[in-house]
DNA sequence: GATTCATGTGACAGATCTGTCAGGTGGGCA
DNA sequence: TGCCCACCTGACAGATCTGTCACATGAATC
């Protein structure tokens, strides 16, 4: 439940004010001294937002924004920049942050803008999402099917979520496990979590889970949902 | 899932340098130190991307890697090579390479430079792929014929889309091999296993699976798909 | 028409992958 | 403390996929 910021900056002083400051406020912190670090973490899992200095000891910020939005990263990105660096690039924002602030800072002033930016990223994350009867609202938490509603446990309703928000796009495992599992060392690669997650979903959710309408598996590739065509609406056997 | 590197250089240092960097960085690696290595190597698999030294003891980078495009090479071939060597041909990249980085280099920068190039180089292979009827979307793995949806299974999905990628071309029976089989070492190369995945292919997207119009064979050569002419797509017999 | 070579076809078995289940673990709560 | 519940693990069986083989077919050549 605790939001999860990545702060990435080579100044140690900077990152023990802000680590501190974020905890205080109640977000999880990680924190990494450079973009190979940054890279390293997250390669196995996905915060909530990125706290992203200018200049890097390896590598440029902006630079390093712009590769992992390629990557498709979506999460926002707040770019800590010193007054007289504050370049085009980065005012314009085409780096692909999506707030900047400029040093020196309150720490008071960032924890803000950190709130902000997690506001309108959740929006997406709000929105109701309907798939054939299927129904779910991330604020209530709760799913409908055909109006009736359905009990999910927590991750059973992040999984179908996040199945939901690319309805039509096969997910592999790695990609479930890495928007799941914040700590996904504790988490065996052979483990068959995912499977029996999905197992569940199916029971809960479909009229016949051995004929999968919903939530389809890609046989070598992973899982995925899809909006039910009409005859296998209608033909539910 | 793993991308895989070639790497072409004589220097050794070098050589261990980028292989450690690189497989930090997620990446599988595999080193030939020279032309010849590096050919043969090649004859076997297709790396997801080449880093390719401009000095190599047995021949010219630049002229290795016209070698390997006029041989219908597609991946990403990345040139290092010494700031004073850097020539015209390099830097207008009409060897056929897709980027190069100067010696001495950042390992950082150059697999910054590797991403940006996978990034660019596997859009195409997420793009949904129209050849007459047959329709082909990677992103969720589906096949259409006329609209109806088409099942496929792992090998056959990936066999089709190599041949619309292609589409026109003909493809010998090594080349499939090398693309569609990471570790070609487990399949003979007497092997019938394309033939026989070509036939399943047919007998799902063709109307007539002795008079195909998609998938032909050129005999003594391999598989080609084509865009079928009007005529045949009316004579369905 | 016989021979030869390459491709098409169907059957089969081993490999691989998924679905399933029976514990085990740990956190929350009374 | 002890119970309950969600979650994870690991083993297994069944289903599916895939590579191999044996043989059929068909075209080209002499």
């Amino acid at each position: 439940m605790k939001h999860l910021i990545l702060i990435v900056d080579d100044d140690e002083d900077i990152l023990k004010v802000l680590e501190a400051n974020l905890r205080l406020h109640g977000f999880e912190t990680f924190s990494a001294m450079n973009c190979q670090e940054a890279r390293e973490w997250l390669a196995d899992r996905i915060p909530d937002l990125i706290v992203l200095d200018l200049m890097l000891p390896d590598g440029d910020g902006v630079q390093f924004c712009q590769e992992l939005r390629a990557e498709g990263l979506k999460v926002p990105i707040i770019m800590l920049t010193a007054r007289d660096k504050v370049s085009d690039r980065v005012l314009g924002l085409d780096s692909g942050a999506d707030d900047y602030v400029v040093k020196p800072f309150e720490a008071i002033e960032l924890v803000a803008r950190i709130k902000a930016c997690l506001r309108r990223y959740e929006q997406g994350w709000n929105e109701p999402l309907k798939v054939g009867e299927v129904e779910i609202d991330p604020q209530s938490r709760t799913v409908t099917l055909s109006g009736k509603p359905v009990e999910l446990t927590a991750k059973e309703f992040d999984l179908l979520y996040l199945l939901a928000r690319n309805c039509g796009k096969v997910l592999t495992r790695e990609e479930i496990k890495r928007q799941l599992w914040k700590d996904p060392k504790r988490l065996y690669s052979w483990s068959r979590v995912i499977d029996v997650h999905i197992q569940h979903l199916r029971k809960k959710i479909e009229k016949d889970s051995q004929n999968p309408r919903y939530i389809l598996t890609v046989p070598a590739v992973g899982y995925k949902m899809v909006e039910p065509s009409q005859e296998t609406l209608k033909g539910g056997t």
